[in-house]
DNA sequence: TGCAATTCCTACCAAAATAGTAGTATAATA
DNA sequence: TATTATACTACTATTTTGGTAGGAATTGCA
């Protein structure tokens, strides 16, 4: 039941991005992964998956970087890892995969439940709460 | 952010002898394994946590088994599940492994709260509720 | 007494997922 | 035009997961 180091540093990036934008400069991937301590290349490859999902502003070249396309209060958090990690569905089956059991299955309803709780969490934070010292 | 299928067939596992428990009669692996399409085999590997839990009552030999120790509502879930899954945490800081930047991390409390989450349900329920058609 | 059914134990193994690397092309700015 | 960035494609090492194999010990029953 661990969350990836991919969810995990997508929301990294992410705060660390929100926390840069009153300042409205672009951040280059480099000082992310430099004081984040997360390897360049790895991170690269995430915040491909972030910017290809309309999160982002970007500019290459000298001086470019990433910055937030909103205002962070507009990213949920659950957003963010689902796109990141996959589904956070603790089983494949209550995120649309389809069982042959799942009619009489007697778990089906406690883990759908599971799932529900997880969902409802994630879903209520978002950037804005991490920015000042954490939730 | 998956469960292992440890867990879910530690569940099922646990399940199923709950709904024997009336019966008082000793259930063989090779029953459940058939009967909820288990590899006999990692069946065996997986109840040995369990038992080592003292959770079961065994008998040997022909026509043994196991049967449930306590009474199905005495088996809560978060701890079946911690029991063959390990810790349910969704990053390891959460359950006390240790990280340098505990202190000023933005993210920790969210975590926690992720935690907690699930921790909270999964320890509202116990094998009772599994008996009867499901949750 | 001996056979069949069962748990107990140790060791091994294949596939998948995770986490990361390497290298090059393209773009923008100072 | 040199330097500093992102963009893209391909490869790879490590870890976790989900098993498998084989035999020893135990018990019930014919």
């Amino acid at each position: 039941m661990k969350m990836s180091t991919k969810g995990r540093y997508a929301l990294t990036t992410m705060i660390y991005l929100a926390k840069n934008y009153d300042s409205k400069r672009y951040i280059s991937l480099k000082e992310i992964s430099d004081n984040e301590n997360i390897s360049f290349k790895y991170l690269e490859k995430i915040i491909t998956i972030l910017n290809k999902n309309d999160y982002l502003l970007v500019q290459r070249g000298n001086s470019g970087g990433y910055k937030l396309k909103y205002k962070p209060s507009s990213y949920n958090i659950g957003d963010i890892l689902r796109v990141s990690e996959g589904t956070l569905a603790p089983i494949s089956c209550v995120s649309g995969e389809k069982c042959d059991k799942k009619e009489n299955c007697e778990s089906y309803s406690f883990w759908e439940g599971l799932y529900n709780q997880i969902n409802d969490y994630v879903n209520s934070k978002t950037l804005e709460d991490f920015i000042n010292g954490g939730i």
